[in-house]
DNA sequence: CTGCATATTTTTGTATACGATCCTGGTCTT
DNA sequence: AAGACCAGGATCGTATACAAAAATATGCAG
């Protein structure tokens, strides 16, 4: 298989790394770390991280560590609050409808156009990450299993070659991790796992509708997995509860 | 009126400032003045933007003109390369094709949840908006046309109260501001004013499909008049020639 | 004990200094 | 004359110092 290689599915595309480096390697990294902490709920929502302490973690001064902060606020992951600072963002049940709604039109498009281009070697891939996935949640490694499976949606999009919708799918993909972290209301349960291995399958077959419709109804199956009732902003941490500020 | 106002649709939301405010309150006007003058073209895509350059116009130091650069940049409408510096973005004819296939998916579903929300206020908000355009365009000021052109769907997308997808339609329009400038076929044409005149009626009449159908056609109108064939990356100046690097 | 004013501490906002990198142009060699 | 090499300048990368703001703690009056 000579053919130039097509980027973008060429490696399995994690969402943690994914995105276009930011100007300092060192503030990339600290990115990274962040957003991975953040993906596998390792940082809760609402949970503070002040330049100085991420800083000392990472031994970089505050220039980077504000570069890295204001990359993950611009992707709705962390909040910052000005003269009060940086914290993990605590999505609103709005907001979480609102992702999800727009993971319910942009992903199945996304979906049938991998179909019509997915090669055998980004099946072969995916085949692996659903494996690893897998693998994961059997060894009960849940943070891992989380990431894998925001990677294979990520993964998908890359096939599809729409760098828009790619950049917006991996957004919609991390912020979810955010909201499942939330607003989950079964935990054990098994990540819809076979669902990946169905979309793989209609995308080897090339089968546009089939993988549109599969994703459709994937993510509905996830946002049914979530407790999106109107409550009263439930604060998840006591850290939580001493800084609310408004109401 | 004293009903509760709904957020978004109070005041026309203009494109420019529309966004979330950055930290610090210069580093956002410097934001806005950028991406005014980006989006109005009178900031060419390749133009450099070197930091001491951009902070002695606005009297601010490096440090605040580096954070409305990042921001600009995680949008889309600059680009950073490491060690050289932020130019305005030069986006490649794939590039436009993608943003044109993502505002082709997104907005007519926003326009159709537009419709079943716009109250009586935001068809006033509209109908002015598209009175401004019109009257800019009668006047010869197409700057100040493309913007509010931008500003129509922006606040359709506001309207339809979905926040991702506003954000989404937001970046979009910016970046198509972009687009326009590097690849407008025929820049004379009005800006398809009367189909925003139409799409007012659908909304005001609560058609949802309607609504849908002619946002559809009315972006697929604008990319008609795109001239998206494959060139040889023609960049736009001089200095684009100059440090061309790859090939 | 409660409420308020004030002092202290913590954390962020901003400017600036210095080092690193890249681009440019000139010089030397072949 | 063409190419490689080596300054010099421009521009960015990073740390740090200090100012400003907010949060917190303290102390006093009622």
């Amino acid at each position: 298989m000579p053919g130039p290689a097509r980027a973008a599915a060429d490696a399995a595309p994690s969402v943690i790394s994914s995105r276009t480096p930011l100007r300092s390697a060192r503030a990339t990294t600290i990115y990274r770390e962040l957003l991975a902490a953040i993906v596998d709920h390792r940082l809760a929502p609402g949970t503070r991280l002040p330049e100085d302490e991420v800083g000392a973690v990472y031994g970089a001064s505050r220039t980077i560590v504000r570069s890295a902060l204001e990359a993950l606020s611009h992707e709705g992951v962390v909040n910052i609050e000005p003269n009060r600072g940086a914290m993990v963002a605590h999505p609103t049940v709005a907001e979480a409808r609102s992702i999800f709604e727009a993971r319910q039109l942009i992903e199945p498009r996304v979906a049938a156009t991998a179909a019509l281009r997915a090669s055998a070697a980004d099946v072969a891939m995916l085949r692996q990450q659903v494996d690893e996935e897998h693998a994961a949640l059997h060894s009960g490694d849940h943070r891992r299993a989380i990431v894998l499976s925001g990677d294979f949606h990520n993964s998908i999009a890359a096939i599809a070659g729409q760098p828009i919708f790619a950049g917006f799918v991996r957004e919609l993909v991390v912020r979810s991790a955010l909201i499942l972290s939330l607003y989950w209301r079964r935990r054990e349960a098994t990540c819809a796992t076979p669902a990946h291995g169905a979309l793989i399958a209609a995308l080897a077959a090339g089968n546009a509708t089939e993988a549109s419709t599969l994703m459709a109804e994937h993510i509905a199956d996830l946002v049914d997995g979530l407790d999106l009732t109107e409550r009263s902003a439930a604060p998840v941490s006591l850290a939580d509860i001493l800084s609310l500020r408004e109401k």
